[in-house]
DNA sequence: GTGTCGGCTGTAGGCCGACAA
DNA sequence: TTGTCGGCCTACAGCCGACAC
């Protein structure tokens, strides 16, 4: 009947496979997640403890029903500003519609975080799969004149090796999404010059998924040689949900009333994580607060830098200086360390960079680049704009520079690792 | 470039005009709003007075994620089973995604009700148009390979007539959306033997709307000739929408704390109605509950009727028993009307619907039944299956008896006029 | 190395009356 | 009266190398 699926698609093995159950309570593929999240994402590992910021997750609800925090709304019920937690659960999801990545954590209170004994938490883990390549559309990749052209040293890294004897060589490909959906390309190797292009298949992908020029795919190889991809949609595409469930109002109070309640009797409470919709992560590890909190001497015209995420899902940091210190919202949440930091930022483009940042998101440039700073690094002096990558050397005499001030291991908590993974193209 | 639309459709007039922003600020058409609503539901008008019940918001809610109502979440906020309030406001909207209709109210709950004058409050107001009609999609209409067969008789009384000197018959239509975008149709009359038909243009829309099989769509030609459309979604189609944004517990302690905090200020809440998700209506005319509660003496196996919506977007009335009486939850929320009344019904076919209802949705047969049954009432009397309309001696009885029982005016809450606008055909 | 285009081809979108329920 | 189908035509989806940045 009309209601099956097109019948040549399904024969010749071009369709995509049964999909999972709607509502994705499975436990999805850790590497995908991470490669769909960015590169900037890291969850605290389940069983440490953290630290809960409503006001920032109240500042996802708002971002994600298009709604500023309205300044309207009271703190009520009352609930302190951090509420110390065990990570008790967390588990990896992606949106049925959009297949946005989000995370569930179900967070436990901790009525005296200080007596207890403070176990060496091991800082957040980001698994950045090895084998994998983002590519950004363009308008022929989308176009539904042609298909996807696929860079060639992401062919060769990531596809299995063409049988070159063969003219053209070509063969099928099969990868699964993040709702272990499979997907089927032809993958073909043709044209003059020769290129590596994904043909049959392809738009059936491109419209299922909406996907538009500016959009990034991803392709990985994981370890059982298994294809996956995943999708990242553009900044400028908000995934607009106004929501016709709950009011904004009614979602900002439940936020607060739901780890008031937490709180209040120690019980567990459940949040969602949306790492490419909110501003800032606003559950944190407790090790990364105190270090940040305890172990830096921040003053008002002192030199940071801030790690960011390029367009081209690659990442850069910036440069900035603290203008000012101080509560964001001393009425209603006083003594917070939430966006405690107004800065400004060097380069002009810093338009949308925000303008408050908390303690742990920055890495400050301490005393030694104050005694003797490069020239790079002063106000005045007009930078070529960065790529990513332009910044080893400085980033060396960070690392050292910043074990010498703040006692060895602070490197851990700051993500300095594993960051460079997608820069290498 | 290629994000453009289709230039052929663009160029001819086929293609969908700008439509509206996506925050959907501005009031709906209400015609058209109540159309897709179904002649079921009413709004209560603003400046009245209302009752409005959490446990039935917590459902509403719970029926949009696909929860069952937890019931571990305890009543935090502490909040009464019903506050009375001022509807201070009503905005109608549809979904930007979905088309669903809904509506926003706005309430103030009243501290002390009784104290203030008891002002004849009109019922509640559902204008449903008149020159409308509403089509289930058969698998010829959604498919690729054809247009829309239009029902001659709904052709004939809402789109206008045709010049038949042409050979075809045939005129272009424009028909404007809940979200104020115009679609144009060719209409047509031809084939052998004659019928009304859209083509070009409609399978445009049944592609931007989603429509299957089992959708209904309908058209009203308001005051000024102007077309409207709307879509109905079959109702196997639950929205399903896990909200990545906040858990379900959150939604649910929203509830509460949102109201809790505007009845403890004595300030305004908003709530979002989505009568085609809701089981019931949980903002009710304070005038329809107090003659319910006060003027109804229910007792267990006492009968009643009540009206549901058929799958053919009419109405028809349902015979149940009461087998028992006693709040849903004693312990959360004791001596709460809300769905207080167990119920049976006769048919055997009743599995899909509510066990448990509230004492103003069903309308009783009082003692005149009791003391002399018709036939056709009797428990054991087998029916055939009733169709639409088949009852209105037994309306016209019902309405007097119960003018009699209630005291004349009982009528006007409970929706008797108006209900029978789609039965006609 | 890869983005876009013109050219070509095949298929499916879509308009028609036939026919039957 | 209207749901479904076969027939038919054509627009566009989609594969190809050319060409330029």
């Amino acid at each position: 009947m009309y209601s099956s699926p097109p019948a040549r698609l399904a024969d010749s093995g071009y369709a995509p496979a049964a999909a999972m159950d709607a509502g994705e309570r499975r436990n999805l593929n850790s590497e995908l997640w991470h490669a769909c999240a960015g590169p900037l994402v890291s969850l605290p590992p389940v069983g440490s403890r953290v630290v809960y910021f409503p006001q920032g997750h109240i500042e996802q609800v708002a971002a994600s029903t298009q709604k500023e925090a309205d300044a309207h709304i009271p703190n009520y019920p009352s609930i302190p500003p951090r509420l110390v937690c065990l990570l008790d659960n967390v588990t990896l999801h992606a949106d049925v519609e959009t297949d946005e990545v989000f995370a569930q954590m179900t967070l436990l209170p901790i009525q005296n975080p200080e007596k207890e004994a403070l176990a060496p938490d091991q800082g957040a883990v980001n698994k950045q799969p090895t084998e994998y390549f983002c590519k950004t559309l363009t308008a022929s990749d989308t176009s539904t004149h042609g298909g996807f052209s696929i860079p060639r040293r992401a062919a060769e890294k990531v596809f299995p090796t063409l049988d070159f004897t063969q003219t053209p060589p070509a063969q099928e490909l099969v990868a699964r999404d993040l709702h272990d959906q499979d997907w089927h390309f032809r993958h073909i190797y043709r044209g003059q010059p020769r290129r590596h292009l994904l043909t049959t298949g392809w738009s059936v992908f491109v419209s299922a998924k909406r996907l538009q020029a500016g959009d990034s795919v991803l392709f990985i190889r994981d370890d059982k040689g298994q294809l996956l991809l995943g999708i990242r949609r553009a900044n400028r595409q908000q995934t607009v949900m106004p929501s016709s469930v709950l009011s904004s109002d009614s979602m900002h109070f439940g936020v607060l009333a739901a780890a008031s309640h937490a709180a209040t009797t120690s019980s567990r409470f459940k949040i969602f994580y949306n790492p490419r919709q909110s501003p800032s992560e606003f559950v944190i590890p407790l090790a990364k607060y105190h270090k940040a909190v305890y172990n830096t001497q921040v003053t008002v015209g002192m030199r940071f830098r801030m790690v960011f995420e390029t367009e081209e899902s690659s990442v850069r940091r910036y440069m900035g200086t603290i203008t000012g210190l101080g509560d964001i919202d001393p009425i209603r949440w006083p003594k917070s360390h939430w966006r405690s930091l107004k800065v400004g930022w060097d380069e002009s483009t810093a338009g949308e960079r925000q303008h408050r940042v908390s303690l742990w998101e920055i890495e400050p440039l301490t005393t030694p680049f104050l005694l003797c700073p490069p020239p790079a690094l002063s106000l005045t002096s007009k930078r070529p704009r960065g790529m990513p990558g332009d910044d080893d050397e400085l980033d060396s005499f960070m690392k050292k520079s910043q074990m010498w001030a703040n006692g060895g291991d602070a490197l851990g908590s700051l993500k300095f690792g594993g960051l460079a993974m997608d820069t290498s193209w």
